[in-house]
DNA sequence: TTGCCCTCTGTGACTTTATCACTGAAGCAA
DNA sequence: TTGCTTCAGTGATAAAGTCACAGAGGGCAA
């Protein structure tokens, strides 16, 4: 059964109806949600696993705009829910992932009926507006070697050692060449900071802010 | 009186509580709305005038995040608003703005009473949200030569021909620094597109999209 | 096992952008 | 005029993006 906290918002009543019209659907990793230019189901609910969303330009570069996890809406959905605009970005699931799917017109009553579950959504929203544009700045201010570092130490916290992922694809996550990735770690490699492998990367010795001052 | 088409969305009776409540401000260009850190006071409507929206990173580099002109909702103020956050962009006006700002109380009565006035507010979101989204990609992939000749050209669609503006300036409009805007425009006096003047560009030849061919 | 092929990685050469440091010009006010 | 402040121009250098290509790794079919 669908475990969402936006769920807690609501009374018993909506609850059991929410309940009723939703069901949950499972996606292995590599699937794609939604892609650009698709027109938009219903407002998902993440219940589990982890969504990448991410975007490619005219130039034919992409970049992640952002991750959902258990918990997230895909605030993304309801501009294009309420407009009738095709998506703009793509979502593609990175660890399997559980996902509900609010449809438009139970979305609709739920934003009639329940105070708490507008401030929910109102708060997601102006948590995404956040994001991007911290995002902004991060692209625009911030040097590669730092994004590249925390990127990494942000795995490392998470108690990864070994990253299964290419250069072009950390290239996508951060809105780069893949000839810079590559550059990058071998530096981070002739400083013991990596250990790189065909696909791999293991982190051997990162340290955290220091290593740029 | 406010004039503004979220009004267009109220019943007569909301709308009649409402134009109580509101009341209108001026402010001349310059004058800042909110900054970085400070709290909101409720929802601004702009009437009129244009708004630029910029934020300052660690970096200590501005960039201007999009602009709000006549019949645009602020937005970025919702999320402050209900989860009580400070803002993380300043709002300066530029032209001579006229805003109305309801109050929280009145808009979480808004949003319960009427779908048509919710229904604008999250097509405001999604707008807003898809601007961030291209500027993320503007930001990362497009060459800082292409994006100034845009910036000036919307400016001459505009109908604008001298404009008067600062190299540092416009290096926060396009996120980049001063030096960058000035060698970039020297190379576009060069080719007689500009001529330039301290605190002036005079639009004499710009070629739209081709010049970079 | 061998050979083939496709993907991934490494790297040189060059362009574009960012940063730093400094110079001089334009406007303003005492 | 002198002095001050802001704005613009530019050389030197570092960082990042682009282009082109070489070679390594790994899977798979013969």
């Amino acid at each position: 059964m669908a475990k969402h906290s936006i769920l807690e918002t609501l009374n018993d009543s909506l609850r059991k109806d929410t309940l009723d019209e939703i069901s949950t659907m499972r996606f292995p990793p590599g699937q794609v949600l939604f892609s650009a230019g698709e027109h938009c189901r219903g407002l998902p609910l993440v219940l589990g696993g982890s969504i990448k969303v991410q975007m490619t330009g005219v130039s034919g570069h992409g970049i992640v705009l952002y991750r959902m996890g258990a918990d997230d809406i895909c605030t993304l959905s309801i501009g294009c829910l309420m407009t009738g605009r095709g998506y703009r970005a793509e979502a593609v699931v990175e660890e399997a992932a559980e996902v509900a799917i609010i449809p438009k017109g139970l979305f609709d009553r739920l934003m009639d009926q329940s105070a708490d579950f507008r401030l929910a959504i109102m708060e997601s929203y102006g948590r995404r507006l956040d994001d991007l544009m911290l995002l902004v700045e991060e692209v625009a201010f911030h040097r590669m070697d730092e994004r590249l570092e925390e990127w990494l130490l942000a795995r490392a916290t998470q108690g990864q050692r070994v990253l299964t992922i290419t250069h072009q694809e950390l290239g996508v996550e951060l809105g780069t060449a893949r000839e810079v990735v590559s550059r990058l770690l071998k530096e981070l490699e002739r400083r013991q900071q990596v250990k790189l492998a065909r696909g791999k990367i293991e982190l051997t010795g990162l340290v955290s802010g220091l290593t740029t001052a």
